[in-house]
DNA sequence: AAGACGAAAGTGGTTGA
DNA sequence: TCAACAACTTTCGTCTT
């Protein structure tokens, strides 16, 4: 499993294997496979039924709720007899508890609802998503959502789900699917990171540079040489501390570029800028700074002849 | 005509006093 | 908290293919 850890924790009640160091949902569809059984034990007060594993994080039941009024009248306008107040009384008071897990019920069922619609627009694969509506479902669990857009913070869960599961989508990425601003977007992450202690890696160009070459977009006949070189580049660039301060986006386009020259598939700057989400502008800086770094500017230009 | 190039000016985020 | 700073963007004119 990817962080390393091998702390792995399971969740009888829903069905789901986690590792505790990351949050990443290993296994979603797992079904509880013990003993079905039924207590009847009147002894011990408890029936415990297994009517089978919830399948998934992401699908929430929503209820209905009721309202009960605060005068004592009851459905002809005449006043209830004091003798059946206290009845009233409890009543109203039961209600108002179910009613505001209501409330919160409500926000888990259109933020996952949200949050599916989003990460099914961008093709998420499934562990992501279980992922996702994990740290929603988390974030709901802590009160991290009241005061705060609930779009955001499914959003700003597909954005940590997708960097725990070591295939991050820039914040522009999932904004382009979203109803939120960026800036909200990363506020909210920022939050919902600290608050849910997510212990998140830095995100590195070889955790973009996969995604990237097998874009449709540059749409390359084998991504995998591709990868391959690219990779044999970043970790030289990365040994001869070439780049300093860059962002990972802009750093992978560049070695991209560069790959694609070397492997005499090449993409304009303009296609691989557009993958990689910065503009043709840097994917210049970042290949100039090493190409020259790496001397491999002739050996480029001989072989664009 | 399209790509590559780099200058200039503006923006948002980080850093260090 | 403020100012300086580098990275990044946008725009644009020029050169190359």
């Amino acid at each position: 499993h990817y962080c390393g850890s091998t702390h792995l924790v399971k969740d009888p009640d829903r069905a789901e294997i986690f590792c505790d160091e990351c949050g990443v949902v290993v296994d979603g569809q797992r079904i509880d496979h013990g003993t079905e059984y039924r207590i009847f034990d009147f002894g011990e007060g408890i029936s415990r039924v297994r009517v089978g594993a919830s399948p998934t994080f992401t699908i929430h039941d929503k209820g209905l709720s009721t309202e009960i009024s605060c005068r004592n009248k009851d459905s002809f306008g005449k006043s209830i007899p004091t003798r059946n107040r206290s009845t009233l009384y409890r009543m109203r008071r039961w209600q108002r508890r179910i009613r505001i897990s209501g409330a919160t019920e409500r926000t888990l069922a259109y933020g996952l609802t949200e949050l599916n619609r989003i990460a099914s627009r961008m093709g998420l694969p499934r562990n992501i998503i279980e992922t996702a509506a994990l740290i929603f479902r988390r974030a709901s669990r802590e009160n991290l959502i009241r005061g705060r857009n609930i779009d955001s913070v499914a959003s700003a869960s597909i954005y940590a789900a997708c960097r725990l599961c070591k295939v991050p989508r820039t914040l522009n990425e999932i904004n382009k699917f979203d109803k939120v601003d960026v800036k909200e977007l990363s506020r909210t992450f920022r939050f919902i990171k600290m608050r849910l202690k997510l212990k998140l890696k830095l995100i590195t160009p070889p955790d973009l540079i996969p995604r990237f070459c097998s874009n449709e977009e540059l749409n390359f006949s084998e991504p995998e040489k591709i990868i391959r070189r690219a990779l044999e580049i970043y970790y030289e660039v990365e040994e001869r501390k070439l780049i300093n301060g860059r962002a990972p986006e802009s750093v992978a386009a560049g070695i991209i570029f560069i790959a694609s020259l070397l492997e005499k598939q090449k993409r304009t700057q303009k296609e691989v800028a557009k993958t990689a989400d910065v503009t043709e502008v840097t994917v210049r800086a970042v290949y100039k700074e090493i190409a020259n770094g790496l001397s491999l500017l002739e050996q480029i230009s001989l072989k664009s002849f």
